[in-house]
DNA sequence: CGTGGACTTGACTGCTATCAAATGATGTGG
DNA sequence: CCACATCATTTGATAGCAGTCAAGTCCACG
């Protein structure tokens, strides 16, 4: 698929959209912005008033604390929508940062106010990607409160590798994850240095090579099982 | 306001209600149920096809783990919705289980659909909804991952002494919190144990003091400083 | 070839978990 | 009213996972 046409395939998965729907997401789409490694799309505070759309590129989600740690509490791949903030006219209460160059589809909150009020399938189906990145976030929570840090980044790893294959970003059991060991540390709630450590038991493990911005996954089966991991919150699968 | 109310009340501080919609949102509201303390009213796994609204008492969500493990993901109060995983007729992700008896209202998905394609602007206001507690969910995901447990503790504490208080059910400086130090343990990433060792410290700082069920914050906005609680994420004022 | 960032490892510390036991609160039936 | 069971709370002792501090290695890059 073409990368502008990532988000509609996205929408599809959960409604069938009309002809007028899909040219709605298409138009939405259609003017991305490059944003370069390491941009902050935005921070904490900031009142946008558009909302974004990956196109292409990784992004992650971040809040920081006064005493300088910080809590990554999210990342974003290609379809995924990244600031619903916008869409309540709010300061947002998090910021997000690029980890790849990417480029970023921005949907001003008016037009898509019209567009979903015209078209409540399409407001059906945003509320829904909202509550899979929801279920995500308490996936996450359980993770990072429950788990010790092996199966805790192993749980990552799972959920990034399912992620990343269903918009084809996944090529066999590979696929890139362009963080360093810090930013991971950060997503796991654990220190840099315990993050390395965390790594090296599952490299020694064979359940899960990390090297260079590149993670390769051996058995995906065994990585699920170690991790306890349940793709049911990710709701992948179409059901109706 | 009257007990049914309270879910009408909680949306007319995003949107303004029409008198069609306010009408609507009071039939949601108009039949519920009663519920008994301890009572799961979802569990992991179910597929319920009913959207539901607190209208009265305490409730929390909870993800189990295979280990026997558990985290509390979440805390609901009266006004807040309680499953909107029913609205894309999917298994639930998580459970939710009452703290108190509670009375809870039922809207079927249908109804729910039916209506919010009609009124989008009730669409736009329960979208809000959700975001506002993804916002509570990375302020919990913060909380316990790069916190201590002190500050961790108080920081919930202050995050349930605001939304208590929005609603009546905080008198002067003290709420009702019907929880063991169990699932305040389960909440906030630590043991019973140390629930109890953390609630002792609190208490020694004269921060809060924590018995029976009830919570007593001699000086909300000390114990906001020790906690660095920011109430932004609660999006607890009107700002339009 | 020097520099800075990311990664790696070691030594030590400390917060929190685990195990265990005692105390207190609540409720039930005799 | 007391015996008893059950649950929540409290405290102590010990163990271990992860944090902190420090130093050294490996690369990419100007």
């Amino acid at each position: 698929m073409t990368q502008t046409a990532v988000f509609a395939q996205k929408l599809s998965s959960f409604v069938d959209l009309s002809e007028e729907e899909r040219l709605t997401v298409s138009e939405w789409c259609a003017q991305p912005r490059r944003m370069p490694k390491h941009a902050h799309f935005i921070r904490e505070g900031d009142c946008p008033d558009a909302v974004c759309i990956m196109i292409s590129g990784w992004a992650y989600r971040y809040k920081d604390l006064s005493n300088g740690r910080r809590q990554i509490v999210g990342f974003l791949l290609p379809g995924d929508m990244c600031d619903p903030q916008a869409f309540i006219l709010r300061a947002a209460d998090h910021g997000i940062a690029m980890l790849s160059d990417a480029t970023v589809a921005s949907v001003p909150r008016t037009t898509m106010l019209e567009d979903v009020a015209r078209l409540p399938r399409l407001a059906q189906a945003l509320w829904w990607l909202s509550l899979v990145d929801t279920g995500i976030l308490r996936a996450w929570l359980t993770n990072n409160g429950q788990r010790p840090s092996d199966r805790r980044a192993a749980h990552l790893f799972c959920e990034l590798a399912m992620r990343a294959k269903m918009i084809g970003l996944a090529q066999g059991g590979s696929f890139e994850l362009p963080v360093s060991q810090a930013l991971l540390g950060e997503a796991l709630s654990i220190t840099a240095v315990h993050a390395n450590r965390t790594l090296r038991t599952l490299r020694e493990l064979g359940l899960v090579e990390f090297t260079h911005g590149t993670v390769v996954v051996p058995d995906i089966d065994r990585l699920a099982a170690f991790a306890e991991f349940d793709p049911g919150y990710l709701q992948l699968d179409r059901r109706d």
